[in-house]
DNA sequence: AATGTAATGTTATAATGTAACATTCGTTCT
DNA sequence: AGAACGAATGTTACATTATAACATTACATT
């Protein structure tokens, strides 16, 4: 099983989060720095929300957050931030949710597979080359020309599998 | 490649629309029948409103034909059809688009891989066993186990490919 | 300092979806 | 036939998610 690429593991219990979300944020002060893009200081902070819980995170609870901190934020500067993450290939967007998640290795946008636990709401990001050939050479069967996949998929992590039966 | 299924083809040019529209409410009947379910008129004409375009149709664009047929329309009017036609596997949600479309083989509720043209918009659906058991292998390495995958995959078709380079 | 672009602020509204309760329709039982 | 029950629909109100459009500010370059 070669090429399994893990972008973002599950959580197997406590962890040291704090060292997630520092590792996240100077990632992608490299990744901007590489690329030329500013990661503003309300930028980096809406990334750090994000990156704050490994369940998703929803544009309006990260509002809410802003809200206390500058007056005058509006779904616009939220939306505005995550956009530009997005692009960045700093966040994804979970389009089954509605709601976000931080990407564990940039530079690489939408192409992962999103692992997400109906227990416990974490989410995991996969990077397997094999399951985009393999949808790559059945689309092909069709005619169809891939541009940007997105696999999410729903099921339950090892950690809440062990707990509950 | 053994084992690929297409639940929903591309239109390659023109088609009588018409029978595919039949054909689905036929397969639609037959199938609440054998699960005794009710397909009453007003999820009999939602599903013809979804089936009406081979591109992913909104829920708010039926709910403004049913509005002129029917007084007093609402929006939990269409959701609530749309939400049994899901449950019976007739349509599938595009959670990518906010949209739906027809499926082409119900009694298979969530499991295809939808192809979704960039270009003309229209969307196909495969079901591919050898992709969810790759996915299902895969996943099963991290430990995790899967119990609903959702696969969108925007690209372009054969025949847009064919048309403008 | 002057200029131009990118980023953010600000107001308003669009688009999508659901909660909660009332009514009607269909079936079954007597 | 009529009562009683659950499923389906009607109805009102509102919650959630997202964007348009224009004003202002910040930043980099000249």
């Amino acid at each position: 099983m070669a090429r399994l690429k893990i972008l973002r593991e599950f959580t197997q219990g406590r962890h040291k989060h704090a060292d997630c979300v520092t590792t996240a944020l100077s990632v992608a002060e490299a990744c901007c720095q590489q690329e030329g893009q500013r990661l503003t200081p309300l930028r980096k902070r809406v990334l750090q929300l994000v990156w704050n819980s490994h369940a998703p995170v929803k544009a309006y609870q990260i509002l809410d957050v802003i809200r206390h901190e500058k007056s005058g934020a509006a779904p616009p500067t939220v939306y505005r931030a995550l956009d530009f993450l997005q692009e960045q290939g700093l966040v994804h967007k979970i389009e089954s949710l509605n709601a976000y998640v931080g990407c564990g290795a940039p530079g690489h946008v939408g192409s992962g597979q999103l692992l997400i636990c109906r227990d416990c709401g974490e989410v995991a990001e996969m990077d397997d080359q094999e399951v985009l050939e393999l949808l790559a050479a059945k689309s092909r069967d069709v005619g169809f020309e891939i541009t940007s996949p997105t696999i999410e998929i729903k099921g339950r992590c090892a950690r809440c599998r062990s707990k509950h039966g």
